[in-house]
RNA sequence: GGAGGCGUCGCCUAGUCCGGUCUAUGGCGCCCGCCUGCUAAGCGGGUUGAGGGCUCAACCCUCUCGCGGGUUCAAAUCCCGCCGCCUCCGCCA
């Protein structure tokens, strides 16, 4: 949710970004209207139930005659009570409902336009020259295949499309990798968690995912459950509804969880291997941070995704995430693209957004202040999504017979080993 | 899954049977002040949170006793549903 005095102060401002976003900026007046319902409703019932509290202190004195006729009159107080307060809950509804449609204000960094136009921010290392080297590069299920690493075909035997296993060498590399990842985020100050797969609508709600998100989340309906995206959602509800102390700040966790996508919309793209699948598992890190250091952590972050891939030798670009591109609770994003080799392009390997106070004012995070609460801000990073992470290191660092080298900073996790084997 | 117990303003706690000065008691902690070589103790005051009114403050109004309904002129208190925690039984990795 966005800050309600934004929107009654610079409403000009909320139809600003959601023009950038191309979301509706017709919304904007809805709300106000919807608002100005609300305080007019709130105020009519005040007033009601104030009477009728003071016609019940002087009930009990009362007696006699007197006490009947101050019984009779608050039989009528607390029927238009009971009106009244139907009415105002009624306004209060309709302008959550709206007011929940309102995506998070946009940073004004953030580039205009939609998917395709991003900013790159920069580009680190160099795709390898594999035609110099005198072989043609293998995509990484053939790679998968040789190393014994993935198995596609039964993945989708047993659990459809987009469905893979981990084999052998390929479930230790996920381990190392989840390993290494943490162990890094660890270092930065983040608490190592795993948290919940499986979350109440409260915490979906609160995290942005069943707005326009809505179609790509699997639900459980018996159970009225769902399954998560990413461990954003388990992390950012942590702390629902607590008050924190100011001096808890920052908070850093580094969570680790599979995470389920129905990639509703998707069909068609990225049909082979493993790039874009229903589940993947990975380690994420999530801040709640002071509001005034929301941008620096977000630096931060996108530092610590970037030190990630220097260590995995991989080259890569950083970009900036257009305004049209943005999730409902992000004011900026940055994502990390991973050099793929068989492709020629790059592709999205980390993700990390600030939603400045976005999510905890739905979700009721905040910290106390000398005068009173303030809401946190939350940003939330990939430190390691397992699938694309093996994808870029099996294609990028591979040799000319299918084996594959281990970049150095791997290596201690996966038992020293410094080179995957084919298979005979 | 079955049986029982519990949920009160940071923490602990009184109040719930028998509805109305409950504007929720007391202690701990915390904050301010006094006292004081220093510290501790002692003394006095303050301390749930949210929303709103007011230029600010003082002050005022509404909501808040796990959550949501209901009964009633009136609910922490009575009734129903839900959630959470604990104990025991069953089942289980």
């Amino acid at each position: 949710m966005i800050d309600p005095k934004v929107l009654r102060e610079d409403p000009d401002r909320v139809r600003e970004s959601q023009r950038r976003r191309g979301a509706s900026v017709e919304l904007v007046d809805e709300v106000l209207a919807a608002e100005e319902r609300r305080r007019s409703s709130i105020a009519a019932f005040e007033q009601l139930r104030s009477e009728q509290k003071t016609l019940g202190k002087q009930i009990p004195r009362a007696a006699g005659e007197e006490k009947q006729a101050l019984l009779a009159r608050a039989k009528q107080l607390a029927a238009d009570v009971k009106t009244a307060e139907a009415a105002q809950d009624e306004a209060a509804q309709a302008y959550d409902r709206l007011m929940l449609q309102i995506d998070n204000l946009v940073e004004a960094e953030v580039p205009a336009g939609g998917e395709d136009d991003y900013v790159v921010l920069d580009e680190v290392g160099q795709p390898r020259d594999f035609t110099a080297e005198g072989f043609e590069p293998r995509d990484h299920v053939e790679l998968g295949r040789v190393l014994g690493a993935i198995d596609i075909e039964r993945g989708a035997k047993v659990s459809g499309s987009r469905f893979y296993y981990l084999t052998g060498i390929g479930a230790l590399l996920e381990l190392a990798l989840i390993n290494m990842a943490v162990d890094q985020a660890m270092s930065y100050g983040c608490t190592p968690m795993i948290p919940p797969s499986l979350v109440k609508p409260r915490a979906m709600q609160g995290t942005g995912y069943l707005g326009q998100a809505a179609e790509d989340v699997y639900k459980l309906e018996r159970d009225d459950l769902y399954l998560v995206g990413t461990s954003e959602v388990p992390l950012a509800a942590y702390h629902m509804d607590e008050i924190l102390a100011a001096d808890q700040l920052p908070l850093r966790y580094a969570g680790f969880s599979p995470s389920f996508r129905r990639e509703a919309g998707s069909h068609g793209k990225d049909t082979r291997g493993i790039i874009r699948v229903h589940w993947f598992d990975k380690v994420e890190m999530f801040s709640f941070v002071h509001p005034d250091e929301a941008k620096a952590e977000h630096q931060r972050i996108l530092a610590w995704e970037r030190e990630f891939w220097d260590r995995l030798e991989v080259p890569y670009r950083v970009i900036d995430t257009a305004a049209g591109d943005l999730g409902a609770s992000a004011a900026r994003k940055f994502d990390i693209e991973a050099w793929i080799p068989t492709q020629g392009r790059y592709r999205e390997v980390t993700s990390t957004s600030n939603c400045t106070e976005f999510q905890a004012r739905r979700l009721g995070v905040r910290f106390r202040t000398d005068d009173g609460t303030r809401h946190a801000a939350t940003l939330n990073g990939t430190a390691m999504a397992t699938t694309r992470t093996i994808v870029a290191i099996l294609e990028n660092h591979q040799d000319a017979d299918g084996g594959v080298r281990v970049p150095k900073a791997l290596q201690p996790f996966l038992g020293g080993r410094a080179h995957l084997e084919p298979l005979a």
